[in-house]
RNA sequence: CGCGGGGUGGAGCAGUUUGGAAGCUCGUCGGGCUCAUAACCCGAAGGUCAAUGGUUCAAAUCCAUUCCCCGCCA
């Protein structure tokens, strides 16, 4: 039997779920289901990444052990893969014994054969945020992206993995497997990354504690991605069920986000050559959701909760919206007016009337029983086996959006069949009762099938339908390859029930909008780490009068403040032009942060930083309010403390 | 300034790799039908494919320049 193996990235456990998490297992799932029902032995693979210092640092915070926190946090994403309807086979966590004895034995071979050696990382590091930052993420002078602190230039024993050495084999690799990285912009960003150099990877840290002991050297521990990476084989038996790990190994494939794809395309795979291991058949790398047009991120509040969206539009919808709405490896827009939009026009149109109109003339025309007929070919008989192998090119691309698309052809053509034929008009004249049969059957054949190739996407609907249908076998149960068309004579109807009610858009539009007004408290507030009074002390912030505003023609955000400080006047940019004009703004008050740094920002040298407050609106900074003394006579220069 | 992503009928998008009669979904309008969830089917209107210049027998697609939008920027 063909074997088709495929895994999730294994999520940070330090994360909250939200869609992105669902996108990516959601269509790892309707890939597997498909593979299944296609006959291929299938093993879906997802987890959870459970070490490193965020998870230290939050068990810290806690009072609590890493293990502990990792024990109890990991069943967020377990919950939601059963909320989603996921049929993964398999679910590993990083903290199990089977994933760190692989790693051990990962490590000391590469150790062993001369792929690890011992040497020294030197970089800079955020001593705050307990972290090295690369070049290309660092602030300007040297500060730290996350927290704007600066950086110091650290040093530490590593060992690292002999990357380089391996990479023209990979590069002969990619050459010959053209859609070893999907989609072909990624292909070629790695290929141009791998001619262009790859260093020696640091594979190890001593600056934490929480992670797998290197062995023989237990001051290390196992850098993250290292560890994470080799998931995709521990939990295959790599280490003690060979039998079973080349089962499956030749044919694994990794979908991903394309933001690790250097990882997965590029590290894994160099990993995998030194260990003599075959490199992935296929990665699969897909985009990033936005909601309503903007980024999401926990401090704009409008990360999409998988859960909430199954609560409210149901499963299949949510479903269905994430793998139609955009073409696969795309950025898409995730909005709740476009959901309503698929589940009434797509759903409810289409799928779902075609359904019930069906069901209720097999009903009144023929007592509910599916009608038999001599020749059972039809327009529909002769397209579904196209539909069935132009869906199977797409599923092989992974282009789901277009997979839909192909089964919604099928399902206008057999709404179409339904005005050709006028079986209400067959249905008054006594001669034409074979031509209904042929009819009815043919439009129940076409539901039959209808089911079966939803089912990947929508396994709840599809056993709905085949209930429905009167149907008992379980659809996703099926084999395309063992379809008949005209096999189903003779059965009885189920009940017929509203598989997606139509939601009326001006109702929703309504509630819609109370929802957001309600939304205006802020939302999840991000605390920073508690400070000593000292710390705070540091800050030197003074009232001043804004006595000049210039736009800066190349920002659209920044405006130069000329400010009077009464012993002094500077200059400082201030990100406020999107909420005041300079006459708003000339002659206030405002309360500055006098001992900032200078920088330049677009050209200008700023001074300081100008304090503001931002009430944000459902993600949308609505309103910025400017801090200021609420005396007007208040001599400039005043320090605020 | 920079880096990145874009600009295709009212809206959302595909098509750009490998040039060859401008397409899809939604919406609008008109018609049909009455089995059905005010649904389904047919038809129509609506685009100088951001602009300019170039290459070509032929450009949404290739090249050059410009403009605009979005994201990152105290």
């Amino acid at each position: 039997m063909k074997t088709f193996y495929i895994t999730t990235p294994i999520y940070y456990v330090n994360d909250i779920p939200h869609i992105g998490h669902a996108y990516t297992t959601i269509a790892c799932d309707a890939i597997s289901r498909y593979k299944r029902m296609k006959g291929y032995d299938v093993h879906f693979l997802t987890g959870t990444d459970e070490h490193g210092q965020k998870i230290q640092a939050a068990a810290e915070k806690k009072g609590i052990t890493p293990q502990q926190l990792v024990d109890e946090i990991h069943q967020n994403f377990k919950e939601l893969w059963k909320v989603l309807n996921i049929s993964n086979d398999d679910f590993i966590r990083t903290t199990e014994e089977r994933h760190i004895k692989t790693v051990q034995a990962m490590f000391k071979k590469l150790i062993d054969q001369g792929d690890i050696y011992k040497g020294t990382y030197s970089g800079y590091y955020c001593v705050p945020c307990e972290t090295y930052v690369p070049e290309n993420a660092m602030g300007e002078n040297k500060t730290c992206p996350d927290c704007g602190r600066p950086l110091t230039i650290m040093e530490e024993e590593s060992y690292f993995f002999k990357a380089s050495k391996y990479v023209p084999e990979l590069i002969k690799f990619y050459e010959e497997h053209l859609k070893a990285i999907m989609p072909k912009i990624r292909y070629n960003e790695i290929m141009s990354f791998l001619k262009s150099g790859v260093h020696d990877q640091s594979v190890s840290r001593t600056s934490l504690k929480w992670g797998i002991p290197v062995p023989g050297d237990e001051k290390h521990v196992v850098y993250v991605w290292f560890d994470a990476l080799i998931n995709y084989a521990s939990a295959i038996g790599y280490l003690d069920d060979h039998e079973r790990f080349n089962k499956w190994w030749p044919n694994v494939r990794h979908m991903v986000g394309k933001d690790i794809i250097r990882f997965h395309c590029v590290i894994w795979p160099l990993m995998l050559i030194a260990l003599g291991l075959n490199i992935p058949v296929e990665v699969i790398a897909h985009g990033w959701w936005t909601y309503n047009g903007e980024k999401m991120s926990k401090t704009k509040g409008n990360v999409v909760d998988p859960f909430a969206m199954v609560k409210e539009y149901g499963l299949d919808p949510f479903r269905y919206f994430l793998l139609r709405e955009v073409p696969f490896g795309n950025d898409g827009d995730f909005s709740e007016r476009a959901l309503v939009g698929r589940i009434n026009s797509d759903l409810a149109n289409d799928l779902g009337n075609l359904l019930n109109r069906t069901l209720q003339m097999i009903k009144s025309y023929r007592d509910g029983i599916v009608p038999s007929c001599d020749d059972s070919s039809s327009d529909l008989s002769r397209l579904a086996p196209e539909i069935l192998s132009r869906l199977d090119e797409c599923m092989n691309d992974y282009a789901f959006d277009d997979a839909l698309k192909t089964i919604w052809e099928f399902i206008s053509r057999s709404n179409k069949f339904i005005d050709e034929t006028m079986p209400w008009k067959l249905a008054k004249d006594e001669n034409e009762s074979q031509k209904l049969n042929h009819v009815l059957l043919n439009l129940y054949e076409a539901l039959r099938l209808s089911a079966m190739l939803i089912a990947p996407f929508m396994p709840d609907t599809s056993e709905q339908i085949f209930s429905q249908l009167g149907l008992k076998d379980n659809p996703l149960k099926c084999q395309y390859d063992s379809f008949k068309w005209g096999d189903a004579s003779g059965n009885h109807i189920g009940e017929a029930k509203v598989l997606f009610p139509r939601i009326d858009v001006t109702e929703w539009q309504k509630a819609y909008d109370e929802k957001r007004k309600e939304k205006v408290k802020l939302p999840e507030v991000e605390t920073k780490p508690e400070i000593t009074i000292d710390e705070f002390a540091k800050v030197e912030m003074r009232v001043a009068r804004i006595i000049n505003v210039e736009e800066i023609p190349r920002s659209k955000k920044l405006y130069k403040l000329e400010l009077d400080l009464g012993y002094e006047k500077r200059t400082v940019c201030s990100g406020i032009k999107a909420f005041f004009t300079p006459e708003d703004l000339n002659g206030r008050l405002v309360i500055v942060v006098t001992n900032l740094k200078p920088v330049k920002l677009c050209g200008v040298e700023s001074n300081g930083m100008v304090l503001a407050a931002s009430v944000k609106h459902d993600g949308k900074a609505e309103v910025l309010t400017l801090l200021r003394p609420a005396d007007e006579n208040i001599p400039l220069g005043s320090l605020v403390s």
